[in-house]
DNA sequence: AGTCGATTGAAACAAGCGTTTGTTTTGTGC
DNA sequence: GCACAAAACAAACGCTTGTTTCAATCGACT
């Protein structure tokens, strides 16, 4: 039983070569089609690794969930300085999300788990609870102080809007390279992603000038 | 040969039983994860009806993917009046769009297109080109309008952030619903969100007045 | 050196998969 | 009634899947 305090550590071991291996195959190929030999084959271990160290190929997956919501880290822990005014807040939310979507540490890592989020399965709780509840929180928080009059169904709304946009690069590259070509996707960088998530929706919210307005004057209200 | 000259008509026949047993499947679980099994059961067909008279589960998916963007039908050629004002051409767009989402015609077929475009394959570029594809330029068509003066790559991006706000409810309605529970998910039906948005967008626009304000005032540049 | 538990290795297992086969049934024109 | 092609069927095929088995190997401790 050394997997539940094996740590998540990149050592050379068979555990987490597996560990690792697995995080890249089932992000690559998804549960069902990705096999447990292309995995075995990719760590350099043996088949029988995996039923010997996590049980199976279910357990193997959930674990290499885990792993991945730890190697892409948490939106909320970083970038958000709990006195700067709300505005300030909300552009250190929003960049710090579209950069951990369009350019992530851990790619792998992140496609697992987007994989998962859009089939939610029996890994999905994970996720939520640890990467996606707390940005989640951590938005609405910082919407009802721009926004401290909106009804609730409003406010997460509002926050949908924030977070369909920051998600939206992410989830439907692909789409968008399908059909507008490769070069002008590839030509929205994450910082220039961010910025206009940033300045839509903060015109949205009445605390910018709007999006086809020329220079960038700050505040009205 | 009478996989191409056949119409997708909803007959009783067994190809037509089989066509609509593969979209309910592949839908439900995927491609790989479904069986030819489990659709010729749900048929009520043999089981080497699939290769009879599709040749295989793949160029049976292929079809069903067809099959699924005709059912779920287009978003450009209803509801958007050529010659109305931008604004409400947007608003028209907008509402078709997140209505398509939220309460599709046939929601196997929005389903199924949906997992196609998360996971592209080889029936991407359909869904794409017939589905996907002109709605897009729809809309880049109707920014253009309401923002003739905007560069490529920012109208480019406006797009992304109101196809953002329409997808985002039907792809993370599940994750939402694992966040704030199912209640306050359920109670954003398609036509309060479409309002949101118009609004939302409009309001980054700067052809209505910001989320937080008060009272309905129309335009005001 | 010797012993024992942990790990690795190759082979085999049963189950399930998509596909194929050969036959039977059905429908249709003569 | 007969002949023939399309359609439907049950059975089996070959293959891949996840999992198991069991012997070989390694590493530490006495």
């Amino acid at each position: 039983m050394s997997e539940t305090s094996r740590p998540p550590a990149d050592e050379s071991g068979a555990y987490d070569r597996v560990l690792a291996a697995a995080q890249e195959v089932f992000a690559e190929r998804g549960f069902k089609a990705a096999t447990v030999r292309e995995i075995c084959q990719a760590a350099g271990a043996n088949i029988a690794a995996i039923n010997y160290y996590f049980g199976g190929k279910e357990q193997l997956y959930i674990e290499a969930v885990k792993r991945a919501h730890v190697c892409a880290g948490r939106v909320d822990d970083l970038a958000i300085p709990p006195d700067a005014p709300a505005v300030e807040k909300l552009r250190a939310f929003v960049t710090a999300m579209v950069t951990k979507m369009h350019a992530p540490v851990s790619p792998s890592a992140m496609k697992l788990m987007m994989r998962e989020m859009s089939d939610p399965g029996r890994a999905a709780h994970v996720v939520v609870n640890e990467f996606i509840q707390p940005a989640a929180f951590a938005l609405l928080a910082i919407l009802r102080e721009l926004l401290p009059h909106l009804d609730e169904h409003r406010l997460l709304m509002t926050g949908f809007s924030v977070m369909g946009q920051c998600l939206f690069y992410r989830q439907n590259i692909r789409v968008a390279e399908l059909i507008f070509g490769k070069e002008p996707v590839a030509a929205l960088d994450a910082a220039a992603v961010a910025e206009h998530v940033v300045r839509f929706t903060l015109a949205a919210l009445g605390h910018a000038p709007p999006v086809g307005a020329a220079g960038p004057q700050v505040e009205k209200r």
